[in-house]
DNA sequence: CGCCTTTTATACGGTGGCGTATAACCGAGC
DNA sequence: GCTCGGTTATACGCCACCGTATAAAAGGCG
């Protein structure tokens, strides 16, 4: 998984990991019938620990919506360890069908938390799923961007996205 | 820059792309000194393309900012041709410090124009930054999320959200 | 036509990667 | 102590790729 962090699907290499890991070919194809194999079995523990164990740690914590959104983005995008994963298996994502497959049942999991949250302030559900929409974008997106931001901090542009989304009650106003 | 879009980096094969522009090898390595200068010479153009094509373009057909803004989004992320390479490029600067400063660079200029445009209904600049911010991210990151949004289609949720960002004045009210 | 540059056709050497094969080895459990 | 599953060490065949080399063929141009 460090591996496919580090330098994508291309960088997971059967003989590298095996010399990495001290072990031989031989000592590798015991445990995995072939490359494609490890590569699920990344993507089964992957899919795990960025949806059930998050899950349960924030449940387990407890606390309002607000809170257990905020854990739960935390746990997720602000681990050095699931966070650079999550990022590769996006761009795998787009070439390989049963990789975007997995990654919408993550995404889902995690929209539906979003909703969730949003929805204890915002009573307009398609208002719901468009900010659900911008706070996910802006988690991802986020590193994927390589703007400044003319002395500001991308933490702090960054804060101020948030607030704007999860802090600020719809506008009663007219909408264009 | 086709194969650049459909598989990345690791899709630019010299001899596949010898191959199905109808050129031997030869041929190709009296263009090109070596696989490296065919990347930096396909970054070359995408940067042109991506920025000074574009906001020529844009120039040429003026109009107020918001149209200016629109034309701009709809040439860069609704074209099939530079839309997957932006994309395959985001990935690619991740791993490479040269491509990660092309990309701000472009990055930068496209934020410009958000700013401007935000500019012209919203007075605090960080609150300027910070939906620019969220514009460009939902732009981007919208082509790495794998959600559904419950019978909604993500064109519609899109569109929602860049009413909230774009359409509706900042609210008057405290802000937490 | 003849020259000079470009391109072809083709082969070569080198690297890195996958998966297989095989004999030797070791350690846990009967 | 012996057997047996898992492991090592090592080698092999295969493929895809890079970059180089070289002789033959085109082709534009004076």
């Amino acid at each position: 998984m460090r591996a496919l962090a580090d330098g994508g699907t291309e960088a997971v290499r059967v003989e590298v990991l095996a010399k990495r890991l001290g072990v031989t070919k031989g000592g590798f194809y015991g445990y995995f019938t072939d490359r494609a194999a490890l590569l699920t079995a990344i993507l089964d523990t992957w899919e795990r620990e960025s949806t059930d164990d998050v899950l349960q740690q924030v449940e387990e914590e407890g606390g309002d919506p607000k809170t257990k959104i905020q854990r739960a983005g935390a746990l997720t995008f602000s681990d050095d360890r699931l966070l650079p994963i999550d990022l590769a298996v996006r761009d795998w994502a787009r070439r390989d069908e049963a990789v975007a497959e997995r990654l919408r049942r993550v995404d889902n999991r995690r929209m539906e938390l979003l909703r969730e949250m949003i929805g204890t302030f915002c009573s307009d559900p398609d208002e719901v799923e468009a900010r659900s929409l911008l706070a996910f974008c802006v988690a991802i997106g986020e590193h994927f961007l390589a703007a400044d931001h003319g002395g500001r901090s991308r933490a702090e542009v960054v804060r101020r996205a948030a607030d704007l989304l999860l802090n600020r009650p719809p506008a009663a106003g007219p909408s264009s």
